[in-house]
DNA sequence: CTTGACTCCGTACTCAGATACGGAAGTAAA
DNA sequence: TTTACTTCCGTATCTGAGTACGGAGTCAAG
């Protein structure tokens, strides 16, 4: 599986399912070095650069942003695990409010679907009247 | 509260806590019409612009982008309301798997922070080393 | 040694939903 | 009528996470 440790960027995108320009991105963005041009002249990759890759697409896929994801990859260099709990924790508290904001949105929709499909047709949509009147979705929050 | 049916763009736009280039954007987007200018040479605005206004923020509250409120805005004159039953019932189920998404997310975060703080300080962070290993969010999807 | 694929690099573009800027013209109050 | 605020309008900029493009250089195979 790990047999030539110098890959070309295209080998190095194609290991980690990702494309060409998004590890160059990544490099832009500070999140991947970019190595020296060693044997000829073109820049070749090792299985470091593959892991840190992965980290990256892990960390995203948990929900965290390229700049917290930096943050994350420096504390893992500096190996401080309190901060990365702390960091966790409060993106666990932002995908409380995220989950909290959609299941109320949620909750007036299913209410509105459900009203206009046992509704009189004679009777306006009340999907689209709801957006006349005062739909809360704040108010709906809680509960 | 609906005195003057004459309201300048920056009137219309206070009182739909909105600013006055989000108002020129929309009617860009084609949300929102833009009135003949009348008395004078600057342009007045109704209720009616008013409503609709708060008509779009509602609906963007629900969970909706400008362009599926561009439907629903076609939708409410031409008074369709099977489509508009159609409409919603997707976007709930859109918000179902978004919400599915978080949860899963957040489990996994959950699960890591707990290891972190009662694991043994000598022990790597779990939260970083996670990211190193397989930490599958798929997989947590279906509880 | 030529052909075709790939790399390098900079710059531009994408999407969504705005927000900001700047100059000219209109408007309201003192 | 002067001053200060708005309006009007077009164009540019922002965020986030990339994607696309184009020309020049490099590499491997035949």
């Amino acid at each position: 599986m790990k047999k030539s440790a110098a890959l070309t960027v295209g080998e190095l995108a194609k290991a980690a399912d990702v494309h060409v320009e998004t590890v160059r991105y990544y490099q832009r963005r500070g999140l991947l070095a970019t190595p020296e041009r060693q044997y000829g002249t073109i820049r070749r990759y090792t299985v470091t650069d593959h892991d840190r890759l992965r980290f990256i697409r892990r960390a995203q896929r948990l929900g965290f942003t390229l700049d917290e994801i930096a943050q994350l990859l420096t504390l893992d260099t500096v190996r401080d695990r309190d901060q990365a709990r702390v960091l966790a924790e409060v993106k666990v508290a932002d995908l409380d409010a995220r989950i909290a904001d959609l299941q109320a949105i949620r909750r007036v929709l299913v209410e509105l679907v459900d009203h206009c499909a046992h509704g009189q047709p004679a009777e306006p949509c009340p999907i689209l009247e709801a957006f006349q009147s005062d739909v809360d979705v704040e108010a709906k929050k809680e509960h």
